[in-house]
RNA sequence: GGAGGGGUGCCCGAGUGGUUAAAGGGGACGGGCUGUAAACCCGUUAGCUAUGCUUACGUUGGUUCGAAUCCAACCCCCUCCA
């Protein structure tokens, strides 16, 4: 299989400028390719998850992945796929995120060969001491306001009459331009990334071809939607992170055993390294029986990014709870100093230490709604307080919001 | 610079003096059904030390017993004209 068949099989290509040529070259060189990341959050989640993964896939076949840190376009703010104006990030905040970012690629990209091994950029390198007027007068000839107006990223806020700042307007064209700086530096032929960047990645082959005569590549992948049509990436918490310190391996885990029954499949493709013929294998023999490659998708997506043994415990602390109705569990634990039971402690506030609600009154409003039991007894009091039952109980208790949140509350010295 | 339209809760959107914490929809969460899925049905959806209090309809003031609703100034967006 050529890579561009097994992106095709594993559903990562979404559009190509140049298809037969790009195919000729991968087949036949190795070459340097790019995606670009900003430093807009503490962590990257399950939404760059599938970038993250070409970049892997390309890898396998000896090509060498540049991540692209976009602390400087981090500063500007990208239009595309967005409806109004970002809030400017601080410097810091960029830094502290370009930072966390690169935990994760350690992780998922591969380091074993030395050819394929991937290395980074930072476009604040160059467009930080970009002088406006030569700028301008080198490659703002090769962007035409007429082109840039007729892209998506631009007509949709024009068309919502929400605005669109000149600064942001600008965006496409730095992200050209580091495609035609990592072209003369590294060498990089290939611009990869969602289908939302398709213009902006088109203008930097435009560019690259105008400026240096050459030839480059752009591809995109889907823009990852589950079988209801909602982005990636959301749960009952909020994103889903990537970084460890923001969603434990569990939650994790947790995410991909509760994907839709029509995205299986499709994902096992896209986020496992399941070779062809294993996923054909296991959609057959499996057909009947969707919940276990439920969790064999669980267990591979957990084991790539947090290790086998966090994939394997979560897969049994899943077990205990829902099939074994074993609480048991590994579960996330509050620890009661004496001095803090000398008072009345809440049950309300200790769902609101675990973060299962956003507030106090809405910790309540979900004992009221009949959603909280301690040890599988259902609580109705939002004033209840659990001092009498943990004083006499040896073991702690285990506390569950909804069906899927658990946690145990212990007393310590 | 001129004329007109607009800024409402997480989002969309109704509301033009009085039980309005604000209709309706979406999303999210919870319950039911199930398979930890989907679909469907029901409920919840500002905060808090809670039969009450505080904060909320661009911002700041004003009118009024009472304002998202009326007035003034300011900020921002859109359309047309210059």
């Amino acid at each position: 299989m050529t890579l561009i068949e097994e992106l095709k099989f594993r559903g990562f290509l979404n559009q190509c400028t140049n298809e037969e040529t790009l195919n000729e070259i991968i087949n036949s060189n190795k070459i340097k390719f790019y995606i670009g990341f900003d430093c807009t959050a503490k962590s990257l989640h399950v939404g760059s998850l599938i970038q993250i993964m070409i970049m892997r896939l390309f890898q396998k076949y000896g090509h060498t992945p540049i991540v692209l840190i976009g602390k400087g376009t981090t500063r500007i703010g990208d239009p595309s796929g967005k409806d109004e104006t970002r809030k400017i990030l601080s410097d810091d905040e960029i830094d502290l995120n370009a930072k966390n970012l690169k935990q994760v690629f350690d992780r998922f990209l591969l380091s074993d060969n030395e050819d394929s091994k991937w290395i980074t950029r930072d476009n604040s390198e160059w467009l930080d001491k970009l002088n406006y007027v030569n700028f301008l007068r080198d490659y703002g000839k090769h962007f035409t306001i007429n082109k840039m107006l007729s892209f998506d990223s631009v007509k949709i806020r024009l068309d919502r009459e929400q605005s669109l700042n000149f600064v942001e307007f600008n965006y496409m064209i730095f992200q050209a331009y580091d495609f035609f700086e990592l072209n003369n530096r590294d060498n990089c032929i290939l611009q990869i990334g969602g289908s939302d960047q398709w213009g902006n990645i088109v203008n930097g082959v435009e560019l690259i071809k105008r400026a240096s005569g050459m030839e480059t590549f752009g591809l995109t992948t889907p823009l990852l939607t589950n079988a209801n049509g909602d982005k990636m990436g959301k749960t009952a918490d909020g994103a889903v992170w990537l970084n460890e310190d923001m969603l434990s391996a569990y939650d994790y885990w947790q995410f991909w055993r509760n994907t839709d029954d029509r995205d299986v499949i499709r994902f096992l493709k896209l986020f496992t390294d399941l070779g062809k013929k294993e996923i054909e294998t296991i959609e057959r023999e499996n057909a009947d029986n969707i919940n276990e490659t439920k969790i064999i998708l669980a267990n591979e997506a957990t084991a790539m990014l947090h290790g086998f043994d966090e994939a394997k415990k979560s897969q049994e602390t899943a077990k205990d709870i829902f099939t074994n109705n074993n609480l048991d569990a590994d579960l996330p634990t509050i620890k009661l100093k004496s001095e803090e039971l000398n008072y009345e402690v809440l049950l309300s506030d200790l769902i609101l230490r675990m973060n299962f609600a956003s507030s106090k009154s809405a910790s309540r409003k979900l004992i009221r709604g009949n959603a909280v039991k301690i040890d599988k007894e259902l609580i109705k009091d939002e004033h209840f307080s659990i001092n009498t039952l943990l004083s006499d109980s040896s073991s702690g208790l285990v506390i569950s919001v909804g069906k899927k949140k658990y946690f145990r509350v212990i007393a310590i010295e």
